[in-house]
DNA sequence: CTTGACCTTGACGCCGGCGTGAACCCGTAA
DNA sequence: TTACGGGTTCACGCCGGCGTCAAGGTCAAG
């Protein structure tokens, strides 16, 4: 499967793609002619990225996962989840703080057309 | 109260402050030397500013609320509100739904460092 | 007068996840 | 041959909230 197929497949742009193979997120083959050949198995792990992108977590944590995962399936870097997951806590209190102060903003705005 | 004095007052930095005033946020008055003067109810106002902010609300939508929030304290502008709200629980439901795909992906951690 | 702390207005840099050309190769159909 | 719809690698642009010089004016103290 080439870039464009997997691109339409997934809903996921070209230039997207490509910059994930940038980052390290999902790393193609290539055939004779340079072109980028993907796995139909990728289209799982697109899902994935666009996921994790979507909770708000950046790709340099995103690849860390990725190789925690990949460890964790052959039983290695056990170790390497635990620190990964403490970050994931992090971002998640960061959201849910953020999520508090929003709904104590919308509290101030409801008490002012209130008034 | 010159703006070195504000910002160590309230722990935001000079450059943050004049760019509210440049997102037309917090407009202080200026003396004869062209600095800016503000009044000691800016400290409030820059503590609202930095939670709405630290609540994930761009510059543009909070001077929408702060427009608001004038406008309610004197009756006028009441209908201009309920839009502002809406958009308020549209990034309300942002955060809640990164929150909830962030836990998921904990989950599929977890998992994984549990197989 | 000089120093030094504080103020002023630009204006460029950064991060992160791409969009959007530009300029060029590949392979097939007409 | 030509055209065309793929693919390729740069590389700059954007947004947003500032950090960080740069190049100066202001003003009280020594």
């Amino acid at each position: 499967m080439l870039i464009g197929e997997l691109a339409e497949r997934t809903g996921v742009s070209t230039r997207a793609l490509r910059h994930y193979e940038d980052r390290g997120l999902l790393v193609p083959a290539r055939n004779s002619s340079g072109y980028r050949v993907y796995a139909e198995s990728d289209i799982a792990r697109v899902a994935q990225i666009r996921a994790m992108i979507a909770a708000g977590l950046g790709t340099a944590l995103i690849v860390r996962y990725l190789d925690c995962a990949r460890g964790g399936a052959h039983g290695v870097h056990l170790d390497m989840c635990p620190s990964l997951r403490a970050e994931l806590d992090a971002v998640s209190a960061h959201l849910t703080a953020q999520a508090a102060r929003l709904r104590e903003t919308r509290a101030r705005l409801a008490h002012l057309s209130a008034a």
